[in-house]
DNA sequence: GTCTATAATAAGATAGAC
DNA sequence: GTCTATCTTATTATAGAC
């Protein structure tokens, strides 16, 4: 086994239990396992538990940013941009769930780790996902195509209503008794849910 | 110092620490710390971690329900209802933030536990906050005040509105460089904007 | 680079005196 | 009920052979 296929075997594994359990609920040997490899290796590439912790959370991180400029959009009207941007991030939620969670968690629990390495990848990456969203609002609000509003407002509702579902899901699902086809229908008809709700906001 | 004061303490310090830390990352010691106890009386109260921390979720459980209650409206109009509601819930959230993030991980990372007890607490309790709104819109749905609909889309989309500003602040204001006033500004303005956003979709 | 064995430490749990 | 001291176990981390 040559070097770096091992450190990415310990960096899929690191990942997956964190994710999973948090910093503290993490084992190095549950990651040594998950990886197959073995346990005093993981101190051989990263030292400690803590400088692999970071090096996934920045991982991670960076992965998020480079989704969210895949995602963006380009397109004539806002209507049009909102639309997509819904679609495409609704999906792009449904597959990375997890992660969420895991950085919301993080970052609450100890502001200064995942905090600063959030906003060092951004700054690193030319801008954040907030300033691309507030630009394209102010030019459409310039255009007249929708209402002058508060940038910020607007990506608040935007991003309430895109992520928290995936948020509560599992508990919302037992608390309102719905089975799996349910759930699956309701994710399906959140898009138009989301972009029907906005649009009437704040169109011209 | 009697039993019933040191339990109290005790039952007091855990929620601080699990509520902040998690259940791995919660010590006992610094359980103990907080509380101003001996270590050791965690033990005689509780017997184990485990059980002192099932008992800490059980009590947010039960609070929480009944905090919910008391927000329940007598309203005679859907509009009324809907207005009062995300008055008073948004000033409950904004006293009560870490708990949703604690409850939220807690059930994901390991639904057995958390989990079961929010289902048993509100089963207890004659039902669940989800029951309470479905009723509400479907009695609304009936009279004509609003337009038809799947009552679990809208509670999903005021919950979302509601509850998720106050998940992502902490992330929020650094990734839109927000200061606080600015923060407080957009908390106070969101009221109004989610009653607005929500009344313009679904009113006749 | 990888392994086995083991050290070092941290953390939960208990015994027994008061 | 409460304390000090201690045990036990779990977990991270390192030494040293190959």
């Amino acid at each position: 086994m040559d070097e770096a296929k091992t450190e990415e075997l310990i960096l899929a594994a690191a990942r997956t239990i964190f994710v999973r359990k948090g910093k503290e609920g993490a084992r190095m040997q549950e990651i040594a396992n998950e990886a197959g490899v073995n346990k005093m290796l993981l101190h051989y590439y990263f030292r400690n538990k803590e400088q692999l912790f970071r090096r996934v959370v920045e991982d991670i991180v960076k992965q998020l940013i480079i989704s969210v400029v895949r995602i963006s959009v380009q397109a004539d009207t806002f209507r049009e941009f909102l639309e997509t941007f819904i679609d495409r991030h609704i999906d792009f939620l449904k597959s990375n769930q997890d992660i969420f969670y895991f950085l919301l968690w993080e970052i609450r629990k100890d502001e200064t780790i995942a905090k600063d390495i959030i906003m060092e990848t951004f700054m690193s990456m030319g801008g954040t996902p907030f300033d691309y969203i507030t630009e394209k609002i102010n030019d459409a609000v310039e255009a007249g195509e929708i209402r002058p509003m508060h940038a910020p407002d607007f990506a608040l509702s935007l991003a309430s209503l895109d992520i928290f579902p995936f948020f509560v899901m599992p508990l919302f699902s037992s608390v309102g008794r719905l089975n799996e086809s349910q759930v699956e229908e309701l994710l399906e008809r959140r898009k138009q849910e989301v972009f029907r709700v906005l649009w009437n906001d704040i169109k011209r």
